[in-house]
This record gives structure tokens, sequence and C-alpha cells, in this order.
DNA sequence: AATGAATGAGGCTTCATTCAT
DNA sequence: CATGAATGAAGCCTCATTCAT
């Protein structure tokens, strides 16, 4: 039960924290702020997380997890991959990033600086798996005959690429048109 | 035109801050580094920009006008349009973005933070020009033939969340082979 | 008596303040050290202790009272003074003050800083208690042409000062050396 | 006169953090008390001491020049040295430590908590000194039949435990009366 | 009695801005 | 114009104390 009530302040803390670094970045996000969202004091983002290092640390990696997940799970099923399941693939994908906007804010804003950020590393490490991840599905549409030829590996550039880009260069105005350009857009990366 | 002289001095804390504020963001940028960066001294920067908002601002604002002064060039070259020249165009942007590291960097860092930087407004703007100009080229490319059927409007917001997603999303390992990788995903984009 | 059956805890805790108060002073001694060291929870420190404050001051008064005790038995046996027991007798002193190193240290700090704190009071009192009972020797001393001729207020400022300082104004190499230095060092005080 | 100005600011600071360093103890002490006590702002502190810590060892550090300064002048002196000289000599040291109180203080300090303060290195190195330059004199007046028969080296020991316990074991109540006690103790560690 | 999570006051430090030289 | 010393607001972090379990 007492640990139950912990994890639930640490999740408070954290999403304070992804919320407000991705809208505000690193340093103009205060401990006040994110104790204010989270709703608990300053001193108790203390007790869960070392510094505010760390908690931002931690709102750059453990999220990967979730992702990680994600793509063993799509890879079990590439074997029986159609077309249609394929187009479902990408439609997944790219409501997956819309979602997760204050996430991807924050990646995004380590990327953009990384000398600044050690949490880079895990990030570059990531993007090569997930890269892995989509040459392997070009590569199986090639074999399947369901996608014209086409380089893998430059496929898999732009298609993370496209799908930083998509959900980082706009604000919200029109989200659920811009969704679907996006959906169709991005089919053509496959070369579909 | 007296301020001619000292335009020289303008140019190297404008160039430092342009570097610092894209390397390591707004707040962990302090004038003291951006005075060691250009070679002045600590007060100057104060001589040639009120303060650090206003530098950065001017980041932000004032090169936006070599894009526009280039696609009002680009865009009287559309009448004569071939596919060879679009795809020298296509060419171009991708070359374009992946020089102006520094200043996409700064643009991403803005647009990140929608609410706290008063600059989203002029960049908001501008996407809505390059957009336009991407759907002119669109437009054209379909009328001459050159294009295959596409939505104007889907294609201009696929290709832009491309060049940024880009340039941003990655780190400069392979940079040369990956631009390549780049110029051929972003003809897809316009069903190439 | 109640109080008894944890007389165990309360010691451990005492012995544990005593040491860091002496290694760090009073700031940096924290109650978290205190309780690590005591092998202790972090509360229990307050079971015991109404306050930091509280356990500090037990540091530094309790510890008189041994002290006292020692000075009583040691007057009673002035009366049969000899040479040899009195030199025996700095030999203890020296000894004693040598083993004390941890609660001499905390009187110094307290001597240190005065006007911080309100324990002074209580040392000063000592101080001259300890002094009367070295000017009774010195005047016992003389009166039975053991010791030379000397000013007794003298001789009991001098060796207050020189037992504190030797303690305190070392660390702790070659000590067993020193030790011996010391007590003939001392015994010139007297005159000897 | 820029700079003149500057290393007054300076010796403000340093002495307002001689004083308080001495009285309340390192972590007791503030960085406001000092800039209070030295007259200055805040900030200023800063701009002549990168941090507290350092200001502290220059508290520690740099008025020990002046003491080497004086035993090298002292040891010229020696070759002519006579009994009245020689008790001039112990008068000396005894003002001496009775006048730096606050630096003496800050001394006992670090000597006092040696694991927690790096300067206690360069202490160490200076009572070495010291104890040289006493072992020198107590040589010298051997051999020209000044001193009776002692080892030089548990003087020297002797001699700077009187004089630091001397000046850290008291406050100031009846400093004259106690500095005459003094030098007459003094004198009887060298066997007068 | 024992524990340790929650709290927030207080201190060090950074840094934008001002202004005298 | 150029400089950099002076200033103090604001933020991170520590830690004594409280209190519910």
């Amino acid at each position: 039960m007492a640990k139950l009530k912990s994890n639930q302040k640490r999740e408070q803390i954290f999403h304070a924290g992804l919320k407000l670094f991705a809208e505000n970045g690193y340093s103009k996000t205060t401990i006040n702020d994110i104790a204010r969202e989270a709703g608990v004091s300053f001193g108790t983002v203390f007790t869960y997380y070392e510094n505010k290092a760390a908690l931002f640390r931690a709102c750059v990696t453990e999220p990967l997890d979730e992702f990680r997940q994600y793509m063993l799970t799509a890879n079990e099923e590439l074997e029986s991959i159609t077309l249609q399941k394929l187009k479902n693939l990408v439609g997944q994908h790219i409501d997956f990033f819309m979602e997760k906007e204050h996430y991807l804010r924050v990646i995004q804003y380590v990327i953009g600086q990384p000398y600044r950020f050690d949490e880079m590393e895990v990030l570059d490490e990531f993007a090569d798996e997930f890269r892995s991840f989509i040459q392997h599905i070009v590569k199986t549409g090639m074999d399947k005959g369901i996608l014209p030829a086409s380089s893998p590996e430059e496929v898999s550039y732009g298609y993370l690429a496209f799908l930083m880009g998509m959900r980082l260069s706009f604000t919200d105005q029109a989200r659920a048109h811009q969704t679907n350009a996006f959906k169709n857009q991005a089919l053509r990366l496959f070369g579909l």
C-alpha cells in the first residue's frame, strides 16, 4: 500500500516533468513549476528524483521501453504481412507519433542539443534500433512483392526523419486533417 | 547610415548567438558565452542588442529574409519547369537545409516551445509561405505532366515535415551519404 | 525509570552525534548522518532528542560530569601528595585529554564560537572549576615543598591552555611519541 | 586606480569573511552575512571570490605568509641571541597570537575538522615550519648557554600547543592579566 | 517505539542588466 | 563606443522538523 502511494506521486511528478520540459525546455522549467503541476510540494520532487537532471533523464529514457515493446510485437507479425497490414502499420506509426507529442518534443530537444545532454547516446541507439526495424519491414515487403524496389536503408532514414518532422514541425492547427495527409505522404516514402 | 561602420561587430555577435542558441538553447546560453564566442567584450553585446531576448529574436527572424529571397527567385523560374529542373530544385532544398543547421535548430527550438516564444508567429507565417510555394510547384508540375496526380496541400505538409525532420533528427555521422538518401526519399514525396 | 529500557539507543545516538559533531562541526552534521552512524533510523533520533540542538547540548554538557567526578576523587588524595604522585597526576591528565579527542573537539568548537552557542556558559563554569582544582594542587605542592614558588593562578591558566592546545593543535601522527613530549613539557609549567 | 578600488573591496570581503568564519564557523556564516559585514552587495562577493569555499581557503592560507615573513626576520637575528632577547621573542609570540584571534580561530576550526577541509595540508606544513623555527631557537639557546638542556623537539611541540591553546581556550575576560600569565608560563616551557 | 515520506525555509550560485569610467 | 564591476532576482538543492502509519 505504502509503495503504491509512492509510485503514484512519482508518476505525477514524471508526467508533470515530461509536459513542462516539452513545453518550455529544460532550463526554463523550474522544480517549482513541476511540483505545482504535479500537485506535490517542492521538496517532494527530490524525494523521488535525486535532482532535476535525474528527472529529465528519466523523462528521456524511460518511455523508450514502450516503443521497444511495440517494435517487438510488430516484428512478430511481419511474417504474414500484406499490403493492407503494412498500410495499417504506417497508420499506427503516424497515430503513435501524433499522440506522444510531449515525449517527442523532449526527444527533439535533446537531439537538437547533442553536446549538452548525455542522454543523446541512448537516443542514438534507439534511432538505430528503429531504423533496423524499418529496414526489416522494407526487406520483407520487397520479398513478398508488396513493395517496389527500394534501398531499405534510405527508406529507414527518410521515414524516421519524416515521422519526427511531422510531429514536431507543426503546432496543432487542423490536426485531424494533417494526420491524413501525413499518412498518405508516408506511404510514398515506401514507394506506394 | 552611421551604423554601417559597426556592422561587423553586430554580425559577429549575431553569429555567435545563432551558434550558441542552436547548440545549447536559449537559457543555457549566457551573454558571456556569446561575447567570448564573438570575440567582443561582455558589455559590447548590449551596445548592439538591447537585451538577450532581442538578440534571440534577431536570430530567429532575420535569416527568414534570405529564404524568402530564394523562394521569389525560384518562383520566377517555375514557368519553364522540367523534370530535371524540379529534381535540381529538390536537391537544392536538401542542400540548403543541410547547410543551415544552426539556424534550423534555432527554428526548431522555437517551434518546439510555441507557448514560450513570441517569435512563433513569424515562423508560422513563413511556414505558410513555404507551403504555398511548394503547392505552386506541385500544381505547375501536374499541369505540365511532370508530376503524377497529388494533393498539393498534402505534399506541401509532408515535404516541409520531411525537410525539417531530415536536418534535425540526426546528428552528423555519415552526412554525405545521408544527403543522397534524403534526396531520393524527398522525390518520392512528390510521387517520383 | 521506564526510560532505562531504551537507554542503549539513546547512547548510540549520543556517541554518533559526539563523533560527527567533533569531526564535521554542527551545521555540516546532519540528522541523517547521525542516524546512519548510530545504526538507527532517521526518525528515531527525534524519539530520544527533541531536536538537533538538544542532542548537541547533551554532547557538550553531559560528559562534564565525568570530569567533575574525577576532580573530586583527585582532590581527596591531595592531602598525601608527593612529587611522584603529582607527576602521575599530570600524566593522567595528559592521557585523559588525549583519549577524549571527540569530546574535546566539540568543546573547542563551542569555545571557538562563544557568540553562537549558549553552551559556552556551562563550559566557562567548568573551566573555572578546573582552574581552581589546579590552583589547589599548586598551593598544596608549594606548601609541601614539592613545587617551586609559582603563581597558582598563572599556572592554572597556562596548564589548561596547554592541555587544550596539546590535544587540539595536532592531528594524530606520531601520537605515542608526542604524548611523552607533552608530559615532560607539562611538568615544566609547574616549575619542574 | 581601478585596480586599487578593486583590491579595497576584495580586502573588505576578506576581513569580513575572516571575522565571521572565526565567530560562527564555515556553514553558519552566510554569503549574505559576509556581504553585509563588508558593506558590499551580495553579488559582489562573487566578483572577487569564485565561491564560498574559495573565500574560506583564502582566509586560511593567505595570512600564513605574514607569519612566514616574521619567522624569516627573527631567524636572522638569532645569531646574536641573549637571554633578554629570547624573552622578548617569546613575548612577541604571545602578543602576536593574542592579536590574531580571528585568524587563529579559523585555523583551529580547520585543525579541528581535518577530514572536512583540504586546507589542513597547508596548515600541517606550516606547523612543521614553525616547529623547526622553535627547534632552531632552542638549539641556539642551548649552544650559547642561555637555555638549560632540553629536547628541542619536545619544546617545539609543547610551545606550539601552548600558543594555540592559550589564545583559543579562553574567551576575552581579563585579557591583559592573562597575557602576562601566559608569558611567564611560556618561558617555563623553555626551561626558564 | 520506530519509521521515513512530505514539507518548505534558507543558502549558494548564476547571470541578465545597469552604469560609471 | 567599449568595458567590466556591481547588483539582486531567481533557481536548485539540502535538511530539520512534522506526522501518519
